[in-house]
DNA sequence: CTGAAAGCGCTTACAG
DNA sequence: CTGAAAGCGCTTACAG
């Protein structure tokens, strides 16, 4: 049987509300009785139930995680195990646990029913629900790694077009005629900024011309490998390949490998992203790195912020991305 | 201001006992208010606030998830992403929200505070606290992909000893007579496991006075590149590499380009797991493949009848492991 | 079938 | 500094 506060109570011949405030911190305590309150309690094992304590206070020392893709999307992309990084920097110390929802309706639960005090969305999309109906409840909540600009919330992100700019720009300095880029859905915010990027940086080195080729698929390896396979067979064959983040990239080279390709000599490529494996990659990965730690960071003290109520400033952070150029790309010479 | 169910009660003319009744599928409300309540809460937006609700139904609707490795070992490791997958097929449709504990004391909160109905631990290792005060408070409780010999739980995990007493066999047999282990940490009873395999099947082919050498890093591709260049600078080196899992393979593999060994020509690597990812790394991984998604399957239906009270066995599963054959190890002539 | 009342385990004014 | 009482928003016997 749990014990609860009346039981410490009894044993101390105090009351209640004396317990609750002397393990709580609250003023109005003796220190030898709280002290001894506190002792009794460690001794006892006592622990408030959270359901109590949360139907009194109104909060609930929870913070949500929302990952609209699923577990396994967010699991298997290195991104936001990053990026989790980041807010763990910020919110472990503070002893909130974390509650994550997969669903659209997990997700209207956690802000409707006193469930979590702040919202972090992961991976948000073009028709994701509810996100409107949050904003309006002026809940505590910030986009990362992502944004929604029909909602007007926080977004911590990076510069996806800055970066997928850069990452074209380098493939046609370095002698590329015929560039592709695989991309993501285009249901993703990312991936539009990407195709954007690319089809700029075509049309300024006056390659959109020569070729001009962008395929939407997954943010998974398992895209990279179909889209590239389905680019080597076409007569007009590219000789460089951009993609959307480093897990296409990964299925690139497995697509290269099988048909006796070698990179760079045969074929460029270049990811976006920077993941951990990009330098275990053989060989390393030519990519452009995002700042995935600091954006955790950055999004967990902002919702910090907004739960304290705090937040004055409507916060869009735009990080920078910048192209770390290693073994995936040569000069191209006719 | 959020609606509670005063609100509709009232608004409805009728009792709070009716409206919860009718919400919750209770019998004993005519079929014409039940609906017309239903409707009623689906305009008014009313959902029940779960603090209230868990403290009179003494249940949370969550499940937990301890993660004492933090979340980054769990995130940017495949193995648990599968699992994962395995554990929402069941779980996710049941409605329950995960909530993710990292730290001990969070861990011992959520068992301790009427925050989850039941839990699932990930990673666990020798000495991780509050394992054994979980198990005498009977609580619903399930090990997955490890396991505590000191402690009567559930557990659902692979034949860490089989697979690596097969991928060592396999190394001896195809002629390899110097054979490294780049193990994982020994507090990890998997790697302890993995020692063990590796040692009898060394000595079974009569090759630990030839050869032997096993070193303890972590489950990460760092240490596979570490580890595997150590053992490339010494004097007597290894023609074989087995792994403790896919990571610290792909470190072997990283190490090995940078030297410029070619896998599997003057080095052949088998790598534990079998993620995801060793199919699209050059050349393809040869590795014990381990059912993560099944084992994450079967360890939430344990901890679903756990939570039914339904559950009489001591439920421990061992799940078989295989070696799958790839392009990683080749046939060695002296 | 329906409602008034008690109670889940806490915290927090309110008195003293 | 301390305690009795009210109340957080629900659910569930208990009557009718």
């Amino acid at each position: 049987m749990k014990v609860k506060i009346i039981d410490l109570a009894k044993s101390l011949g105090t009351s209640t509300s004396t317990v609750s405030r002397a393990l709580n911190d609250a003023p109005g305590v003796s220190e030898e009785l709280r002290a001894k309150i506190v002792k009794a309690a460690r001794d006892m094992g006592y622990m408030p139930d959270q359901g109590a304590r949360n139907l009194v206070k109104r909060t609930t020392g929870n913070i949500g995680l929302y990952v609209p893709r699923g577990l396994f999307f967010v699991m298997s992309n290195p991104f936001f195990a990053q990026v989790l990084l980041g807010i763990s920097d910020v919110i472990d110390d503070m002893g909130y646990n974390y509650i994550l929802s997969t669903s659209p309706l997990q997700h209207r639960k956690m802000f409707r029913t006193n469930l979590v005090d702040g919202i972090i969305m992961f991976a948000l999309r073009l028709g994701d629900p509810y996100i409107r109906e949050l904003e309006e409840g002026g809940f505590p909540s910030v986009i990362v790694g992502s944004y929604n600009p029909s909602v007007d919330m926080p977004a911590v992100r990076p510069d996806d077009y800055q970066g997928m700019y850069a990452a074209v720009n380098h493939l046609a300095e370095m002698g590329h005629k015929k560039i592709a880029l695989l991309n993501g859905p285009l249901s993703s915010f990312k991936s539009v900024a990407c195709l954007d990027a690319y089809r700029r940086s075509l049309m300024e080195h006056e390659l959109d011309d020569i070729y001009e080729k962008a395929v939407s698929g997954e943010f998974v390896a398992e895209w990279g490998l179909e889209g590239a396979n389905a680019l080597f067979n076409e007569k007009d064959r590219p000789s460089a390949i951009a993609c959307a983040n480093d897990l296409i990239a990964m299925g690139v080279y497995r697509a290269a490998h099988e048909r006796g390709l070698k990179i760079p000599d045969d074929i460029s490529v270049v990811g976006f992203g920077d993941f951990p494996s990009a330098v275990y990659l053989s060989p390393s990965l030519t990519t452009v790195h995002t700042p995935m730690r600091e954006m955790g960071y950055e999004a967990a003290k902002v919702l910090v912020e907004k739960m304290k109520g705090t937040s004055s400033v409507e916060h869009k952070a735009l990080f920078q991305t910048s192209l770390v150029v290693r073994e995936s790309v040569r000069r191209y010479e006719e």
